[in-house]
DNA sequence: TAACATATGTGCACTAAGCATCTATGTCAA
DNA sequence: TTGACATAGATGCTTAGTGCACATATGTTA
């Protein structure tokens, strides 16, 4: 389980944003397209394309599940939950990132020593 | 220049640790390859074959300058220093990291907040 | 002289990102 | 009533970067 988070992944931190989005209830991907900017990971919006194949890839290692919502307006809507296996990730994602934090404030530290700047 | 820096980019920082490291003093490549790992962004070493390919991205970007040292024992080293732009780079390097370290520990807090462990 | 440590590299497969594009549906105004 | 627009989901293609295995060369030492 903890080979799904960390490197080599990237640093924009789409799988975990989403699922602690999720957190706050279930959500569709065009929707969670407008929050997940909030965490400070991305620098504009999220490509849509990438939000879709996380989601589904997300479902295909059970740390959502989906339902159709043909309900309220618009178009038919994909709408995902966080399971028990995407809290115990995400959990674990906190956790890297707490020593990835501690890691970069480390660096950064160390520059300032060295630079006094 | 800043676009060298951040994201897309993996979250790894060979780049910044091997400026880093050329702030002590000019090295080679399969010296920096021991001492890389300090700063705790990599698992265990870093592959041989990476941290050449970037020294030598690097020197075609202007971030660092190499040249050859036959003197000493074992097979002729490649030693490179960093530059004036190296330096410059490192330091942008080092806001990005620091803005990345906040949204980390903002990420880590919202999500203790939300699940009180 | 064979094994080993040092030192630098190359080749190839895989993954993920970034971007453009496509499909479909519902709403609303001219 | 149809054309523009917002919502919603998805695919295709190119490129960048990683990981791993392997290749090459030189000096040291048993």
């Amino acid at each position: 389980m903890p080979e799904k988070i960390g490197p080599g992944k990237p640093d924009r931190y789409m799988q975990p944003s989403i699922l602690m989005a999720l957190l706050d209830g279930r959500s569709h991907g065009y929707e969670l397209l407008q929050h997940i900017g909030e965490y400070g990971f991305l620098k504009g919006d999220a490509p849509p394309g990438m939000i879709y194949r996380h989601l589904r890839q997300m479902e295909e290692e059970g740390l959502v599940a989906s339902q159709w919502d043909a309900e309220g307006s618009g178009p038919a809507k994909r709408v995902y939950a966080i399971t028990d296996e995407g809290r115990e990730v995400l959990d674990a994602w906190v956790g890297y990132m707490e020593r990835q934090a501690a890691s970069l404030l480390g660096f950064v530290t160390r520059y300032r020593e060295r630079t006094g700047g």
